[in-house]
DNA sequence: AATCTACATTATAATAATTCTAAACTGTTG
DNA sequence: CAACAGTTTAGAATTATTATAATGTAGATT
């Protein structure tokens, strides 16, 4: 990404307002080479140690929420009592480590396109998440009858 | 599965005590034709109504765990402030209806099975789980830059 | 069958993530 | 620059989950 963005005209095009926040963490987010995973606390850490800069947490967690839903932010299912995030909007799948809670994007070649053959009448599909769990202990699982 | 179920004797083999909350519990899910999800929440209320109950809402965590940690209960990844349980533990996966918050089964055909290519080194897969989201209205999703 | 003991259950408190609220603030438009 | 609608904010409220500590109980031991 090219430096100095105009996160300014980006956000008006979005039809969000440039406020001084939004765009402290548009370059929090967007002004990196690589794109990376955060939860709502990694940000707020972020924001505070790398722009010394206070945002309240209430706006965070709104910014957040309004950049997902113009589809520059990913929320990523993990069984977990957080949420993840990822500025990485392709098509993409992980692997998350059990051991470390770790969450590792997987590489275009990694894993195969799934093959989805039937769809739900009436319904588009939206996304498709491979979530690939690992560990170093492997628990097996069985069932009740 | 066959009525009349013996859940003590399985909940011994398991080395876990055959208490009246786990037996209950047992009932309430085991003992269907069908697997189902649930949360927590539903549940709690499924063993107030069905069974006409209470089992206290520690209990009710602490013996979902156990039976997860055991392998009869699968904990299912949706962005969500809440936990899907599923007593369906061999692997499959699931369309989830961001319109009605329903989650679906999916058939063992509707879905080919998801080749990985690449794996971590030192680590075992435990699970690889698809996650297709439908909904009515579909949001395009664009890169910042 | 009474007793013992480790494991379970319980109500409640504590914690943690997220959302709500209502007042103060600030881009933008005219 | 005045006005207004959209934003930010601190703090309260809500919700999901876990911890605590006292009480209860299954299963073994006497």
């Amino acid at each position: 990404m090219a430096k100095n963005c105009n996160f300014i005209e980006k956000l008006r095009e979005l039809g969000l307002r440039p406020t001084k926040q939004r765009v402290k963490m548009c370059e929090v987010l967007f002004n990196r080479e690589k794109t990376f995973h955060f939860t709502i606390n990694d940000l707020v850490k972020m924001i505070s140690e790398e722009m010394n800069e206070k945002i309240s947490l209430a706006t965070v967690y709104n910014t957040v929420h309004a950049f997902e839903k113009k589809g520059y932010l990913k929320e990523i299912s993990i069984n977990s009592d957080k949420s993840y995030f990822d500025t990485n909007t392709s098509v993409h799948h992980h692997f998350y480590d059990e051991d470390t809670n770790e969450l590792i994007d997987c590489d275009e070649n990694d894993i195969d396109p799934v093959n989805i053959k039937k769809n739900i009448t009436g319904k588009k599909i939206n996304s498709v998440e491979v979530l690939v769990k690992v560990a170093s202990d492997n628990q097996n699982q069985k069932k009740f009858n």
